[in-house]
DNA sequence: CGATCCTATGTATACGTATTCATCGTTGCA
DNA sequence: TGCAACGATGAATACGTATACATAGGATCG
């Protein structure tokens, strides 16, 4: 290799006088290739290889406007947004884009953080299950950056949003339900003004109300296992146990299956229960979740298609507001016919003859 | 709010026209902020405050030579590496810094991603589980970057490492389990090819070499659930059932657990069972694991601050080598006493009446 | 009271690239 | 052969900020 100095770093002018050529052509070689001649491309691309030349993107972020880079506010616990993370970052890298990340504990600091954000002038910013200010909102949408919610229904209207049906889902799993006889449901939410948490209660009690059955709303406090492990214990001292448990969310539901157990209750025995989300976990042999699966692959590519902000950016027409269904995951936690296979007094779940499907 | 024509962004020097100063002046109130008059300081925030100015971080980047990024390139698959990565951006953030991140599900990928990359002018990388060609890893260090290892011991020695004491930690479970009394052990590891996976088996070997008791290897093909899950299989058909299985990933315990489970046998009634991570779900009742619980918040926090380059960059001196031991933890899976409160032929796990300590 | 130092600010330039405009050689066509 | 059109390249400039240098007051001290 030759030695660049160690100190300066080389350039794309570097290159240039090493291949004689000029600078413009130097930067039209790795912008639009195909308006340089073969021969000058080839002798430009042996200098940069040589000089071990890589091209600034800061310089050129300055210059055309465009960072190709992609900012995500993302709640930093619990298991399903961790999980989105991740098809966040494949989705983008897919289409040549940075993720810049940003997980937050508590929302106080969304606001302060975002401000350091906005100096790197992303192209695009997703946020999810985030609570900013809308004069925030109006601001950071003044600059071109183009928002995103994600599963965050509330903003649909005010900003481009994507999101589960989560109403459409909740139906869905009353439906699977009512189908199997339950009349008396439970819901078990996470947070109660979280505005998913009402959408998806909305669907199961509208849906079961239709069939007949009573709808409970119940509040766990957070969605976490935790909350769900305790909220066990208020369900076991109901006056009359449930025919089901809707919880809200998969890792809700992890807690409220262990909780369940360790007072001698066991799904589906003695209740049923549903989550929703389709985490990883709930395919595990050991909860066996019946519960709606999130396309993520899907959410996250319809959000990093709007935040990339690739479209046509006419500001007059509606935020776009995308809705993707779910699909239902039928697992041992409803499934009826196997509650007369484990012997009463018996919760034991070596019974059940399942293979755990693929965990992906 | 001013109208700042919607099209043209404001910058310092509609600030400075504003405030009626120049300008540097502006510049120095955002970066200095003590070296200018309190009262022109007041002009000049007020002015900005009125035109809602934003400083580019973009164009400070390319004239300081420092983007205040740093990059973490990581596995997408795996409960560990999601938890991990949200600590990487909470000690980020804390430090003033932004993650860039990328997670990949083939090696293949790094290569080709990281110089797309490179162009951002990170100030660190945080390389995680990543195997870079040493010719790349050269070139990169040769631009100023701040390169770390993190959990990859091959890389200790070459680039700066921070990892956790895998030897140490298999030791410490190893002595668990022989302390409860274990002669015959099978380590079940994810990979036989991954240096962690091989420090940890080094580390259990040789403890349970000096207490006169047997460690065979076994290897699960990979660090998942699924993977855990088969190999209960095998391990069910063996002669004589091992004493305890030291399983190297909690991911991979979990999988086993649950394999077993489906045998018809149960942990720690018909084998102990250990894993490796500290994953909060090992906190769960459902699992409620012994692991070596790794301390992520300070494994990140180590290697936010290598990778933030703060410190004196004296490229003599040998690159730093951190290694921080992780913790115990005794859970339901290697208690001995209470295999015999079992009912045998009934693995319940109704009779754990153990709290979950909380999941964080 | 003049020389000196310090503080606050203005002027000018550089960071590395993309892009517009001008230039020059070449080809096509009449 | 002459002129237009075109393709490839060079020269020049702008993107928005940080900073070295210069400068103008004012305070300090002898």
């Amino acid at each position: 290799m030759v030695r660049p100095d160690r100190k300066r770093p080389v350039t794309s002018v570097d290159v240039a006088a090493a291949a004689g050529v000029s600078q413009a052509t130097v930067a039209r070689c790795f912008t639009t290739p195909e308006v340089v001649a073969p021969d000058t491309r080839l002798k430009i691309e042996a200098a940069a290889d040589r000089l071990g030349y890589v091209p600034n993107a800061i310089a050129r972020s300055l210059k055309s406007q465009r960072t190709n880079i992609v900012g995500a506010v993302v709640p930093a616990l619990g298991e399903y947004w961790q999980n989105v993370v991740t098809y966040f970052s494949r989705r983008l890298t897919a289409r040549g884009r940075q993720l810049l990340l940003f997980s937050f504990l508590d929302h106080a600091e969304v606001n302060e953080t975002l401000e350091a954000v906005m100096q790197y002038r992303l192209d695009g910013l997703i946020l999810a299950s985030a609570n900013i200010a809308e004069a925030q909102l109006a601001r950071m949408r003044q600059t071109g950056l183009s928002l995103v919610a994600f599963n965050h229904p509330d903003a649909a209207g005010i900003v481009p949003s994507v999101t589960v049906d989560n109403e459409a889902g909740a139906s869905e799993l009353a439906r699977h339900l009512a189908g199997l006889g339950c009349t008396r449901v439970l819901y078990l939410g996470g947070v109660a003004a979280a505005s998913t948490d009402r959408a998806r209660f909305r669907g199961a009690a509208r849906t079961l109300a239709s069939t007949g059955a009573t709808c409970n709303y119940m509040e766990a406090g957070a969605f976490t296992y935790d909350a769900g492990y305790r909220a066990a214990d208020t369900v076991v001292n109901l006056d009359r146990l449930p025919d089901a448990i809707m919880v809200g969310s998969d890792e809700v539901a992890f807690g409220m299956l262990d909780g369940l157990r360790r007072r001698g209750l066991t799904a589906p025995a003695d209740v049923l229960v549903t989550g929703f989300d389709g985490l990883p976990q709930a395919s595990w042999a050991g909860y066996d979740l019946t519960t709606l699966v999130q396309p993520a692959d899907q959410l996250a590519e319809h959000a990093v298609e709007l935040a990339s902000g690739d479209g046509s950016d006419s500001s007059d027409a509606p935020p776009p507001s995308v809705v993707v269904a779910g699909t239902l995951r039928r697992g041992l936690t409803t499934r009826k016919g196997d509650a007369g296979r484990a012997r009463p007094g018996s919760y034991s779940r070596r019974n059940c003859g399942t293979e755990p499907s693929a965990g992906r």
